[in-house]
DNA sequence: CGGGACGGCCGAATAAAATTCGGCGATAGC
DNA sequence: GCTATCGCCGAATTTTATTCGGCCGTCCCG
């Protein structure tokens, strides 16, 4: 996990289809070295795949929401079940189980305002084990990894404590 | 937008890095039609383009946390700066600009609790337009277009009003 | 009904890219 | 200072993307 490593990394997170060839110039090596190189950042899991990113505006989906949800009983296979079922739903695009006052954050993309009420009313809050249900309008969201500049925070090994 | 596209959407944002060809035989078409469909895909804006994955823990960044900041003033102007300013931070890996209580919700990726004390007590509580910053540990974050099934969600004119 | 034009799909030909692999050079350990 | 190891390189090979001319179905208009 060099500098190069992390050119790499940070070309690839900004264009992940850019040729082989593209990469290894950009980042002063052969081509074959920056198969090799890109190859074991897959094998070592810093690099999970490749995905398309899709606007949702464009797909009729132009109404994103956050809907914080408090999950009773608030054990591990409740929050995680409910994770999974509700990452499973199409209109989700994301969902965060986090401490606080609510256990899940989960972020929709939906055609409208009526699909978002028809959503939260109908299919979440009837739901016996979501106790509270709180919805958030969302009027931007950004991700600076498939925009601009990545990751320059230090790199330390994980196993090492911070106390 | 047919059938095929969606399929096609489906499976690019699952594996952004499959062959043409494959893609082509999954969805049942010539590989120069699949060709023509992702790059009319792209000229439309529906791909915004392709990215890949990075495991956070892999690079040493194992703790998440969501950010909420309450900028004054309200103005536009100063919103989006802020939101900028955050999309720019390397630990930041998305800006939500949201309505309710809050202005502002940042997601960030940093590799210890410590590190993230010093970010948020260092960096941000210290701005005179955050009036208010509160942070929230995130345990899991799960992105299904990365994982499973794509939006089924009825596809619609977006220009169509909801009412 | 009968052209005729348009759009989209196909498949072969071409161009470009990924991938493999043998050898070389630097580095570290002894 | 010798040797083993690792990673890089570049040419050869394989695979892939890309182009493009022709074909077919559909729709429009006569």
């Amino acid at each position: 996990m060099d500098a190069v490593d992390r050119e790499i990394l940070r070309r690839l997170q900004r264009d992940g289809r850019q040729t082989n060839r593209e990469l290894a110039q950009a980042v002063g090596i052969a081509p074959s070295t920056a198969l090799e190189r890109t190859r074991a950042l897959r094998e070592r899991g810093v690099i999970t795949g490749f995905h398309a990113g899709v606007d949702m505006t464009a797909l009729g989906r132009s109404v994103q929401a956050l809907i914080s949800i408090r999950i009773r009983p608030q054990s591990r296979e409740a929050i995680e079940s409910v994770r999974d079922s509700m990452a499973k739903l199409p209109e989700t695009l994301g969902v965060f189980v986090v401490t606080g006052n609510e256990d899940l954050l989960v972020h929709v993309a939906v055609p409208s305002t009526r699909y978002l009420r028809d959503f939260v009313l109908d299919r979440l809050a009837r739901r016996k084990e979501f106790v509270d249900v709180r919805t958030t309008v969302v009027f931007d969201y950004v991700q600076p990894a498939e925009q601009s500049e990545l990751s320059d925070v230090v790199e330390r090994d994980p196993r090492t404590s911070y106390g």
